[in-house]
DNA sequence: TTTTTTATTGATCCGTCAATCAACAAAAAA
DNA sequence: TTTTTTGTTGATTGACGGATCAATAAAAAA
């Protein structure tokens, strides 16, 4: 039971925090979301906080595993770095309550310091993926690029968290695109 | 003495909520800071909400003020674009309090109508200046571009809340005019 | 079959906090 | 001076929520 209950727990987490834009969410609707009684929740994860963190490791590993197969898929580093941005803002990710999760999962890092080891990973992550293919392409000016970009992306979440309707994924990796275009010097 | 207890109010309130790094600050920290008790806050603002509202208005007047100033005091599309990016990572807004503050005031508006009606403004200016100042610059592709670049501005706010030690305003300027100057394409 | 482990919940405890209120002081107006 | 307005707070209220616990059922092990 426990590795389903987490799961179901971990999922209605995401949901809640999406739906209520804030950590501001109970144990109890989380719970409840995820059709049990708040103690049980409490039962398998120790704390709140536990339950966050396994939401955010969800989140996050989601994210990785996209981004690796997006990657596996395609050769050369112009490719490589198309595929790195479908995936950031691939419908999977790139989700009304994805964004709202991840907007607060900053918000938690700034208190928590497992919270914030993660999203340090993450960024890690990126940056190391977007340097190896902007260094072929971009040479000595690859590490600027590769930290614009990376906040460039954060970025656009951001934005959509405060935007109404559903997230455009097109017009989202367009925005960015229009970045690298530039930034590789093609013009169309 | 309203105007001077609001004021320290809201002053206080920055400093918490950057200290805090969320919004999870108690209504009597803030008051104590600003050297009152809580009832006197509640006195004077109507709820925590105005309070947090005030906080937003303040800060972001701030930083439109800034930008005004800046732009009155230099001439040309470039000039006023490089005006517009000093401002917004000048000491004055660019650092700790203001920065964890404004992480929070997205997350404000996730539920709170005026805090997003806010933040639509702050994000209407901005563009629009922007825009002013690339179209001249790269015609078709301003649109596009003011919207990245604004992205880009709120993606290092982002993560300048993320990093520890005091914010590097040059690094961050650096780092988007990187972006500028690839889109205006030239290269050094 | 008896015993132990696992799954589950309702009720409850304990702390926190926004908001209110009654009371008091002090300045301003009458 | 008396009265009113303004400034201020300690104490209290009322609600909420994380965490714990006692109790029950059901499955697994002995």
């Amino acid at each position: 039971m426990e590795p389903i209950r987490k799961a179901a727990l971990v999922k209605a987490t995401i949901v809640e925090l999406g739906r209520a834009g804030s950590l501001d969410v109970t144990v109890s609707q989380i719970a409840k979301r995820a059709g049990m009684s708040s103690a049980l929740a409490h039962h398998y994860f120790g704390s709140k906080e536990d339950i966050f963190l396994a939401a955010m490791r969800h989140i996050l590993s989601l994210y990785g595993a996209e981004v690796r197969g997006a990657l596996a898929a395609v050769d050369g580093p112009e490719a490589r770095l198309q595929a790195i941005l479908r995936a950031s803002f691939s419908p999977g990710n790139f989700r009304r309550e994805a964004v709202g999760a991840w907007l607060n999962f900053y918000v938690l890092a700034q208190t928590v310091p497992e919270a914030r080891r993660l999203l340090s990973v993450y960024q890690r992550r990126l940056r190391s993926n977007l340097l190896s293919c902007l260094r072929p392409l971009v040479g000595v000016r690859a590490d600027r690029a590769a930290d614009a970009l990376g906040a460039l992306i954060d970025g656009v979440y951001l934005r959509e968290a405060l935007k109404e309707g559903p997230p455009d994924s097109a017009s989202a990796v367009a925005t960015v695109m229009e970045f690298v275009a530039s930034e590789l010097g093609k013009r169309k």
